[in-house]
DNA sequence: GAGCACTGC
């Protein structure tokens, strides 16, 4: 969600202040970097990163271990030798905000010393010394510096969200490590041969050493120092991922927060959370509250029944404000929750789980959480995702009552029993157990770790998921008879896209429509492109029939996009390209399409358009030709393919599995023969999204190796 | 007739 990161307006200190103000300003920030609890421990830190190549930290929040640690490293000289310090995040907004402020911290300018690099925006510099980063970045900078050469000390913050791109990296540093400190060492560690992965990488670092690199100068790395830091109390899995590493705790500051729960257990969610909030209201000292919800449609009804109960109070208990926050929700809107509420009112945040992690509300005193998410879990077998809601992890709820005691004390009402909670799982399955793993499997392919199956994961996935994924890959040919990466799957590693994408830019490149899919795999890889609110439902879905095309909504995505391009290209001419932007913006408005959405896909658009030309592709436009361009999809997209039922409904042909059109396509009514899709996903019924009528016929001529003449 | 949250040289 790149237009997240305006909301961490940094102040300017030094342009627009006096002499004084600034001065003052840098006397508080030293203050409060004094005060931090970290700062105690500075000295005592500093000797165990000497004395332990890695270490975990255990910090609670508001530790000040994100800022500090970084800055204490590159002063006790762990930079030395023009080695850098990166640290990961989860979070692109936590990448820019924690770089801007110990840029402040220290004095200097964001890019120089101090810098962040996320995708689509690279503010280093050959100066930049302390790099925060994605994590996901990282792992691609791994492709092309197998070594992660220019790093001397890895910092992997919130490794307690487990997030797919963190395992995966976790797994890979402790492989980059070993071989790094065999290359100043020389000898050929054997104590570690049970590790197949990273027997995997030394081979590969040996071939690299005979080959790319001439043998006369086998580079020797230095040191790479680890430090996993984590906010989970228990650190013990890293450590034990880590051979027994040390680990280390780091008192945090936080204000108490006073945790109820139900005396019986609540059967309806929503009425229960509309009485704590009037009673909270009502009975509470001043400070707003955060209501954790599901969803979209729960959040609507939540807030239209908080306005209904409102009109019945008497006049002087009515200064309540709802503000809905949910990721689909247009920027503009989302911005709202961070208005200060006028005097005398209290605002009532209702939110998804957006609220836990990626954006944090100030002034929260009170939490309501009645403990549900909805949670995306995946069915490998099937290849469908299903977005179900289930009770939170004990971690979580945490993570939910921590959320009222940043700026005072605060108090969390848990909307279930306490015995309930003790029968909470203690965190929330790591994400590489729920999700399509081949994207993973090409990644760790592409760094010439072959056998995926032993690779040694901090948590090892299904193995049918890493089976159904080399599946797939072998299936798209990126992956050979002999679970070799190909050519083409080589290829395919080099773009940041999911492989199925990947694969239909090659495709396109030689049917000569690659001009037109780079549009629909860009369009493809953001959320929803339209915004239909429920009060307007009529007016987006006329909006939507100006660009519909009766061949589905591939062409319909392809069509928005070049119109808004288009629009936008006549308007630079007598605009600057600020405006410009800006009436973009407004045209996507009136056209009921999600800015953000549509920038995502302009930015992957650049983004993609240049790997390709640099991978030689041809970028030819078939113009006109949808023919072509649907058979390029079919082609592409043979995997994900549906027939047409005589009782209407459709069944997956590699699968048998039974679907409907998603009713937002603009085949939902149409209903062809046979189809192409790149979405399946599972809430009540199963849907399939992104959907395009295509000729079975085809498929017999575009990928004989699956379809064959039916009977 | 319907969309948790993140993220990518």
């Amino acid at each position: 969600m790149p237009s997240m990161a305006a909301y961490n307006f940094s102040r300017n200190t030094q342009q627009h202040q006096s002499k004084g103000d600034f001065f003052a300003r840098k006397q508080k920030i030293e203050q409060q970097r004094k005060n931090l609890p970290i700062a105690e421990v500075e000295r005592r830190l500093m000797e165990e990163v000497r004395n332990n190549d890695t270490l975990i930290i255990v910090g609670e929040t508001g530790s000040g271990k994100t800022t500090q640690l970084p800055q204490y490293l590159f002063k006790w000289g762990f930079c030395h030798d023009g080695g850098i310090i990166g640290i990961t995040q989860p979070r692109r907004v936590a990448a820019i905000t924690v770089a801007k402020r110990v840029a402040e911290e220290s004095g200097v300018p964001l890019g120089q010393r101090v810098g962040y690099a996320i995708r689509f925006e690279d503010v280093t510099s050959v100066q930049t010394k302390i790099k925060y980063m994605t994590d996901g970045l990282l792992l691609r900078e791994a492709l092309l510096d197998p070594y992660l050469s220019k790093y001397s000390v890895i910092i992997v913050d919130e490794a307690h969200e487990r997030t797919i791109h963190t395992d995966v990296l976790l797994g890979l540093l402790k492989n980059v490590q070993k071989a790094r400190s065999k290359s100043i060492n020389g000898v050929v560690n054997t104590d570690h041969n049970n590790s197949n992965a990273g027997h995997d990488l030394e081979e590969r670092i040996g071939n690299q050493n005979d080959g790319i690199l001439k043998p006369c100068q086998a580079k020797k790395y230095n040191l790479l120092k680890l430090i996993i830091m984590s906010a989970s109390l228990d650190a013990r899995v890293f450590s034990e991922y880590f051979g027994g590493a040390r680990a280390v705790h780091v008192q945090g500051r936080q204000f108490p927060v006073d945790i109820f729960y139900t005396h019986k257990p609540e059967t309806d969610c929503i009425d229960a959370a509309l009485i704590t909030i009037f009673q909270i209201h009502l009975e509470e000292g001043p400070g707003d509250i955060l209501v954790f919800l599901t969803g979209q449609e729960e959040i609507e009804s939540v807030e239209r029944l908080i306005h209904e109960r409102l009109r019945q109070l008497p006049e002087s208990s009515r200064k309540l404000l709802t503000f809905p926050i949910f990721s689909s929700l247009p920027s503009e809107k989302q911005m709202k929750v961070f208005m200060p509420s006028p005097p005398g009112y209290r605002k009532v945040i209702l939110a998804t789980n957006i609220a836990e992690t990626s954006v944090t509300i100030p002034g929260i005193r009170y939490v309501v959480d009645p403990g549900l998410v909805k949670a995306r879990t995946y069915d490998p077998k099937m290849g469908v995702d299903s977005l179900i809601i289930v009770t939170t992890s004990k971690a979580q709820a945490l993570q939910r009552s921590g959320r009222a005691g940043r700026d005072g004390p605060g108090k969390c009402y848990r909307l279930y029993q306490e015995s309930f909670f003790e029968k909470l799982t203690d965190s929330t399955l790591p994400e590489i157990k729920r999700c399509d793993l081949s994207n993973v499997v090409l990644q760790l392919k592409a760094l010439g770790i072959d056998d995926v199956v032993n690779f040694d994961f901090i948590e090892k996935p299904d193995r049918t998921a890493v089976v159904n994924s080399l599946w797939s890959l072998y299936l798209l040919g990126a992956v050979t008879e002999e679970n070799k990466l190909s050519d083409v799957g080589h290829q395919m590693a080099r773009l940041p896209l999911d492989p199925v994408y990947s694969k239909a830019l090659i495709v396109a490149s030689q049917f000569g429509c690659l001009k037109e899919m780079l549009i629909c795999v860009a369009m493809l890889s953001v959320e929803s492109i339209f915004y239909a609110p429920r009060e307007k439902l009529e007016e987006s879905r006329n909006a939507l029939k100006s660009f519909a095309s009766p061949e589905g909504d591939h062409l319909t995505l392809l069509n928005v996009y070049r119109a808004a391009d288009e629009f936008f290209q006549k308007n630079k001419m007598v605009n600057s390209e600020e405006r410009a932007e800006k009436n973009l913006r407004k045209w996507c408005k009136d056209n009921y399409i999600n800015s953000r959405s549509l920038k995502h896909a302009r930015d992957i658009h650049s983004q993609i358009l240049r790997n390709v030309e640099q991978m030689g592709l041809r970028v030819t436009s078939c113009e006109d030709d949808m023919l072509l361009l649907r058979r390029c999809l079919a082609a592409s997209f043979f995997l994900k393919v549906a027939m047409k039922q005589p009782d209407g409904a459709y069944r997956v042909t590699l699968s048998g599995l039974m679907v409907q059109i998603h009713p937002s396509s603009v085949l939902f009514r149409a209903k062809p023969e046979c189809i192409v899709f790149n979405e399946l996903v599972r809430t009540n019924h199963s849907y399939v999204r992104n959907v395009s009528r295509i000729d079975y016929l085809w498929l017999i001529e575009l990928a004989p190796h699956l379809y064959a003449v039916q009977d």
